[in-house]
This record gives structure tokens, C-alpha cells and sequence, in this order.
DNA sequence: TATCTTTATTGTAATATCGCGTTACAATTT
DNA sequence: AAATTGTAACGCGATATTACAATAAAGATA
């Protein structure tokens, strides 16, 4: 089958995973790490920073969207990159909150 | 290609992928969830839980021991899971490192 | 011994992902 | 207007992932 069986798991699960899964590539975590030292960089940037073909880092930056990970702003021809920190500040919480609760769940 | 140039990427984009990625499901998420509310349940009681059959949650446990967070016991036929609480914490500290450090890099 | 239970492995179909060449398109620049 | 630049979209080949049926293997039980 090769689907992932969303229904059969809950909100809150399902939400963890796809937080989760946009950082499960490194190609990800180094685009999120450049945009943020270089806040409103361009595609143009990020292809020079990852080594990635920029059709490839264009599919990557909207996975990093599609969680709302980030702000653009067009200018002329140009697309400027940056990091949402409400976003990110809220997926941190989040991400560390599970850590957290498994870890209480453990020592009971 | 469909192969992720892990080798253009330093250790540490790697490495916080490697953990997400194994988060990055929510059938994980689930068993992990599961195990740390019952510290040293065995296969059945995860396939029971998820409602995924048992070959798929046996592959979903060897991608979560891939990255060491599970400690296992064998007890006759049985065979009982549960978190290692030393490497959660630190997969957690890890991760809220990247987090935080993406966080202060964009106030610079 | 034969059977049942529990878990891992193998094999396979369906689907998703990764990476990139090509193309399209919009906004500049010449 | 023509060429250039920056980005997204399309399409494709290679590979990975998800899920499961069938099987294997190892221990328990009748």
C-alpha cells in the first residue's frame, strides 16, 4: 500500500509527525539554519549555500512551507525567505512538550 | 535520484534529521507513546494499541531502535520494550537546541 | 512430538520522496 | 523588443517508505 494510515491515529499525533517530518531531511535543517542567519536571503542563496539544484531546494522550501515555517516577501522579480519565529516558537514548545510527557509517562 | 546526498551536509544537519525522521511518522509517534505508558510491553500489546499488523509495527520498532531510544528485554517467547529515558532526554535537549539556536540566529 | 504464541524476516504492491533537467512566467535590464 | 534573472511548476528516473501476507524461528504448552 505504501500510505500512511492518518485516520487511524489522533490529532495530536498526526500533527507531531508532520512537524517532525519536514525536519527529517538535512537538506531541510540546513535551509532552516541559512534562512535564519540570513533573514530575507533568496532561492538564489540557498542553492549556493546547500549545493542543491535549485528546482530542488524550491520543492524543499515549500515542505518548510507547508507547515508555515516561513514568511515571504516578493520584490520585483525576487522572493525573500524568512523564518516565522511565532511558528517556530510554537513547534518548538510542541516538540518539547512530547519529549516531556514521554519522559514523565516513563517514571510512572 | 531519489537519494539524499547525505555527504553535502555536516554532522549535525544529519544528525538532528536522523531523529526527526524517525519522529516523522505517526505510527511512531503512537508506539512511543504507547511504551512510555506501559514501560516493557511487548509487540502484541503495540499492534493491539495502533491497530497496524504485526510486520508493520515490527519494522515501525527497528527504526525507532536504529536511533537507540528503545531498550529491550527477552523473556522466553516474550520480548518487552520501553524507553531509554538517557537518550530521549538527550535526543530532547537536542532538538530544542536547533530550535533555540535557529530562534536566536534570527535576532541577530 | 505436535501445537500454540510471539516476534522477526522476506517478499511484494502501492505510494511517496529526492534530485534535477526542462520549461514557463514574471520582472528587470540592455 | 530582446535578453537576462529569479522562482515555481512539470515531468521523470531512481530510491525509499509504508503496509501487509506469508513464512521462519524460538520458546512455551498440551
Amino acid at each position: 500500500m505504501g500510505l500512511t494510515k492518518n485516520h487511524i491515529f489522533d490529532d495530536y499525533q498526526n500533527e507531531t509527525a508532520l512537524i517532525t517530518k519536514v525536519l527529517g531531511h538535512p537538506a531541510r535543517v540546513a535551509i532552516i539554519q541559512h534562512i535564519s542567519k540570513n533573514q530575507y536571503c533568496n532561492c538564489n542563496d540557498l542553492v549556493n549555500a546547500t549545493g542543491l539544484a535549485q528546482p530542488t531546494v524550491s520543492q524543499h522550501l515549500s515542505e518548510i512551507k507547508r507547515i508555515k515555517l516561513l514568511k515571504q516577501k516578493h520584490q520585483g522579480k525576487n522572493t525573500f525567505y524568512a523564518i516565522d519565529q511565532d511558528i517556530l516558537n510554537q513547534y518548538r514548545r510542541k516538540i518539547n512538550d512530547f519529549f516531556v510527557k514521554v519522559q514523565v509517562n516513563c517514571q510512572k
